[in-house]
DNA sequence: TATTGAATTAACTAAGTGGTTAAATCATTT
DNA sequence: AAATGATTTAACCACTTAGTTAATTCAATA
């Protein structure tokens, strides 16, 4: 019997969904596309997912919750503020070595239809404030410079992923399109980014 | 006579053009959508762009060409190191607080399909390396700290490019969808981006 | 084994899609 | 005004798209 085709789930629909809808985008890509991916015919898709926005729902949903990493695991016992920032920017570059589509889908889509994002928000609920307040109190103890919270937040999170939702830019300018020089340097980037920052606000 | 509909030139269907693309992307756009908005017939750009493949890469090749913006220009006299930083970053912010559909526009179609990449390469002329030179001779006379000039390149870049490209996202997390306080808070960052890497690397 | 409901399919549809064509109009020059 | 070449259009075409339908197979269970 032909196992590889039977006994075809949710799951084996979804991998090829998400491997489709990150390469191409949801207008780009066909839903005839995700079927011979999956190894099924296109109707089943319906059957399981009734559209195709209903499916790039899940697909984005998924990927949107692996965006919001759990940085807070790293403050849950009291630890100092040069912890934290390394386990932030750890957290997220380890997260794109292994995802790297992640940080461009996510943006294309979000840009391409910004409605989702508040019943996303919903769902994953998503909490920078935490951090915020964190690093607002290291600031008041004399431990970091004095600056609004939230843009150190924004700095770090921009660091890690520009130069992967980038990368074929920075790759091709910046590295002569050598790979794997550029994932050595996304790899080392751990360390850069956290010593680049570490100059700038540790007083 | 109608004037408004006359005399319509390769202009007025650029502009149409870039406005949807810009917003929806080369996939999702409509050659109707942007025959409609430019006021005109769908065949009419046919008849000056053979394909939308052709319209699109003229829309995109400028759109690229912006996002290179003329740092030369801040070396061309002997200058400090600050000023190229400074000027650095007073050129992309400003051309994002115009242009900010730039860097998503860029962002997406650039991952969408590389192959376009070296052809523009090639058209639009891009030498990272001037100012990469620059860079690194400024640390070997002590006024910045040692690193790869390459990797403070791409911090510049990506601490202006992000909160524009994550807009949706960065404006809902930490500024609560206050459109006015992110539109403030982009124009200041001019300042204080600069102010975050020149606690950094100067010595 | 007969029943039943879920899983799966081939064939189809209705609504676009980019692109073409051949004819009409406009503006300029003779 | 006649001729001419650049604009502009309505109507059309071949093809692709997401989604539907009605029939079939499969798997569990009574």
């Amino acid at each position: 019997m032909d196992n590889a085709s039977k006994n075809v789930s949710e799951a084996v629909i979804l991998d090829a969904a998400r491997a489709i809808f990150t390469e191409k985008g949801m207008a780009a890509a066909r839903m005839q596309e995700i079927a011979d991916r999956a190894g099924i015919n296109k109707a089943l898709l319906h059957y399981y997912f009734r559209s195709k926005e209903k499916l790039f729902d899940r697909v984005f949903q998924e990927a949107f919750q692996q965006f919001w990493p759990k940085v807070e695991m790293h403050m849950s016992q009291p630890v100092d503020a040069r912890t934290v920032l390394r386990g932030m920017i750890g957290v997220y570059i380890d997260l794109f070595v292994e995802r790297p589509y992640l940080p461009n889908f996510i943006i294309s889509e979000i840009n391409r239809d910004a409605t989702r994002l508040e019943g996303l928000m919903r769902d994953v609920g998503v909490n920078p404030s935490l951090i915020a307040n964190y690093l607002a109190s290291q600031m008041k103890a004399g431990v970091l410079v004095e600056m609004d919270p939230r843009e150190l937040i924004l700095n770090v999170i921009s660091l890690c992923v520009f130069p992967v939702a980038g990368r074929p830019l920075v790759s091709r300018f910046l590295w002569q399109n050598d790979q794997e020089a550029y994932q050595q340097f996304l790899v080392n980037r751990k360390y850069t980014i956290f010593e680049f920052i570490e100059r700038s606000v540790f007083i």
